[in-house]
DNA sequence: TCCATTGGTTACCTTGAGGTAATTGATTAC
DNA sequence: GTAATCAATTACCTCAAGGTAACCAATGGA
């Protein structure tokens, strides 16, 4: 379709792109977003273990991509809401396959690893 | 479908396997190998960039989640071939169609962040 | 009066990812 | 002889990712 990017050249600022959304929070924020906008705390609280420093810079960095927008509302304490561009909605779903793909596969994954580091110890 | 596995859940073994799915090495990889057995030479210049030794471990890495099969012959030098599993042929279609958002989707990636920097610079 | 609230920001530290360069080993071509 | 070949491995280094904890600001409620 497009000859003129590609994520395997090194110069190619699709490969930068594709190193931002091929990535653990990337992927559990587009998911958790999709069903609607969601509040800083909430998506902290989905996540389940994110510190608030990254989850501020990871959304940041989202923002700046275009893939999401932040609203925030003048109020004490602040209230801020953050929510899928469309843009960042057609990446929901190839995130959600690899998300599902994880879920699940995780069972010949773990099989897999038993064996390998089974052999490792043998050999 | 399998309400046991939750990627959003810190201590569920899908989040782990997401994270090395969700992974730009993991995704080109994965890209390079669909068309058929790559020897490790070879992928390391379609990759155009990486070094060696993290080539190697994400490798391994692949390997011990069953994603890919690799085999060593005995000649001198050395020929190592690596070719995906049918567990990693799964995950191609994925992967595959997040390259691909990143290549087609990247006039507007980069759209979003001359208008966030922009904006950066105003404010 | 004082504290909890919320979404940051900042300083500081630890961990790990990832790069470079040297080395290994048997064979072939020079 | 000896240089080149290929896939690793190892030691060593650097830099960035990411965690913790303290702090802030305006208001409402105890």
């Amino acid at each position: 379709m497009s000859p003129k990017w590609d994520v395997l050249s090194r110069t190619c600022p699709s490969r930068t792109s594709l190193a931002r959304i091929a990535n653990k929070w990337t992927a559990m924020i587009v998911i958790t977003l999709a069903d609607g906008p969601q509040r800083f705390g909430g998506i902290r609280e989905a996540l389940d273990g994110i510190s608030g420093k990254v989850l501020t810079s990871t959304l940041r960095d989202l923002e700046r991509d275009g893939l999401l927008r932040r609203t925030a509302y003048a109020e004490v304490p602040p209230r801020v809401e953050y929510e899928l561009t469309p843009l960042g909605h057609t990446l929901h779903g190839p995130l959600e396959a690899l998300a599902r793909w994880a879920e699940e596969h995780i069972p010949e994954v773990l099989e897999a690893r038993d064996e390998f580091d089974g052999q490792a110890v043998r050999g």
